[in-house]
RNA sequence: GGCGCGGUCGCCAAGUGGUAAGGCAAAGGUCUGCAAAACCUUUAUCGGCGGUUCGAUUCCGCCUCGCGCCUCCA
């Protein structure tokens, strides 16, 4: 067990991490904006925080981690009036859309689902609070948070206050503030726009202020780390800090971990240069939810991720060679015993694993522990060397990489159609499939190979590969 | 202009002051009735120029190219 190591935005180092209260951690995500599908770029960070969090599990320790859905914004608020109908069931959709996607990304829950229009009381309290402290003032019906008051500010981006001049941005609100840097905590309602009537006036919250008023709601005023995008460093959590330390007084994040960005074809995804994409959209050009995870989890989160249809196809070979070694593990006999300095070159490569991945979640390099031990393991099995013995822990080994990367369980076409693509063909029965291998066999037997070779090849068309062995047996799978 | 990240084999991508992990792809080979799978072999001197050093891809400086943030954004 190596010493983990994270980098934390605040301060730019890598520094060793241990929760606050023993062996809990107590972790926030900014979760998306239910206004559209989510894309890629999204679960790039999505998957790099279920990273974070099986890992830290995987140490051992408890998780109660919170992601918000945030389902209040100008563009829900726009959109949901276009289309007439209210904000929670323009919203439900995409909430919805969101949480299957992640399934079939295999993210995993966080503890605490929770969503900003149902945390408005609360919000409302934490700006009172501030109010009572000064660090407001009201115009034009809205409040806003005035930067002057906190002098910490800037310090997560590095981002010197005074650089930002009035005036220098387009600010869509058009309020009256003090200080262009300056941000809404509440919005007074613009004509004909749903609005909460609250103690401090009628209106909406700011963008900020749900991550602040929910994280401390649900974790304390002080967490242990808080994810997101690399572009919510600024302006979102410099002003959730603002917010929070404020009003506690109290550090509000001890790290603050954040995921670079997702480039296609070395550019920024958009929609206007067409290369901007849904989970959905790859899904119904015949790609992989397994390619997609590890695709996206296979590049250290601290480094811009060039997502191409190409990598795409590699992520797929590699999760491929991974499910067929776990295959030929389990389905081989191999001779009783175990083989000399198996187990402890197993031990090694779990060391070496566990090493990646404290050293800042370098996924790259746990891979390469991996496809290390795959390999020789291999080897071992290709010259007779390898014993029965030693399959335990080699599956363990997997066990435990699939804790983590979550890609070896051959369960695509599954996911693929609960989603709604490739209904139509769900393929052959495995009884039908065991019914031709068996047929084929038997042509095998009285060496009839043009019937053997009809029937894998009937096979292959409906998406089974067959596979023989040296003992005779077969093995098949979907592709 | 300010802040930050990065340029390592065809593609993706680790890494270290002492001549460079891993994955994918390609070529040849082993095995196989044929395939498939698997294995073996082969393929890099690390954007450029200087400097420090016995020695730099790894440290420093300059240059160059790409990307991000500074305004809503994962």
């Amino acid at each position: 067990m190596h010493e983990i190591r994270f980098h934390n935005t605040l301060g730019g180092k890598i520094e060793a991490f241990a929760p606050q209260n023993g062996n809990e951690v107590r972790m926030y995500t900014c979760g998306p904006t239910v206004y559209d599908y989510a894309h890629i770029g999204n679960y790039r960070t999505f998957v790099f925080q279920d990273i974070l969090r099986r890992f830290l599990k995987l140490r051992g320790f408890k998780m109660k981690h919170v992601m918000n859905l945030t389902d209040v914004d100008d563009r829900i608020i726009a959109n949901s009036a276009a289309a007439g109908v209210s904000i929670r069931d323009y919203t439900e959709k995409y909430a919805q859309a969101f949480f299957d996607d992640c399934k079939t990304l295999s993210i995993e829950s966080p503890e605490h689902w929770i969503r900003a229009t149902d945390h408005i009381d609360d919000m409302v309290r934490l700006i009172e609070r501030l109010q009572e402290k000064t660090y407001t003032y009201p115009s034009e019906g809205s409040i806003y948070y005035r930067i002057a008051k906190f002098p910490h500010y800037g310090r997560l981006s590095n981002i010197d206050v005074a650089g930002i001049q009035a005036g220098a941005r387009v600010d869509v609100d058009r309020y009256e503030k003090e200080s262009a840097r300056d941000f809404a905590l509440w919005k007074a309602p613009k004509p004909g726009e749903h609005f909460w009537e609250t103690p401090i006036g009628k209106g909406r919250p700011g963008w900020h202020i749900e991550c602040s008023a929910m994280a401390m709601k649900y974790l304390g005023e002080t967490l242990d780390i808080h994810t997101g995008g690399i572009d919510l460093a600024f302006p979102h959590h410099e002003n959730e800090i603002a917010q929070s330390e404020g009003a506690t007084g109290k550090t509000f994040v001890r790290y603050w971990m954040h995921a670079e960005h997702l480039l296609v074809e070395g550019e920024k995804m958009s929609k206007s240069l067409g290369n901007f994409f849904t989970l959905r959209d790859l899904f119904a050009k015949g790609y992989k939810p397994s390619a997609l995870r590890f695709a996206l989890a296979s590049v250290p989160y601290r480094k811009q991720l060039n997502f191409t249809f190409d990598g795409l196809q590699q992520a797929a070979s590699s999760v491929e060679r991974l499910r067929n070694f776990a295959a030929r593990l389990a389905q081989r006999k191999f001779p009783a015993g175990k083989q000399k300095g198996m187990a402890a070159r197993i031990a090694e490569a779990a060391e070496e694993f566990d090493a990646g991945l404290s050293d800042d979640l370098n996924t790259a390099r746990a891979l390469a522990a991996a496809f290390d031990l795959l390999r020789e393991t291999n080897i071992a099995m290709d010259k007779g060397d390898f014993r029965q013995g030693d399959v335990a822990a080699a599956q363990e080994f997997l066990a435990n990489f699939d804790r983590i990367f979550a890609v070896m369980e051959d369960n695509d076409a599954e996911k693929l159609r609960a989603l709604g693509f490739g209904a139509a063909d769900s393929g052959p029965s495995d009884a039908e499939i065991d019914k031709l291998v068996a047929d084929r066999q038997a042509a095998r037997q009285r060496r009839d190979f043009a019937e053997s070779d009809r029937i894998r090849k009937e096979l292959a068309v409906r998406g089974i590969l067959i596979e023989d062995s040296k003992d005779g047996s077969v093995r098949w799978k979907r592709k």
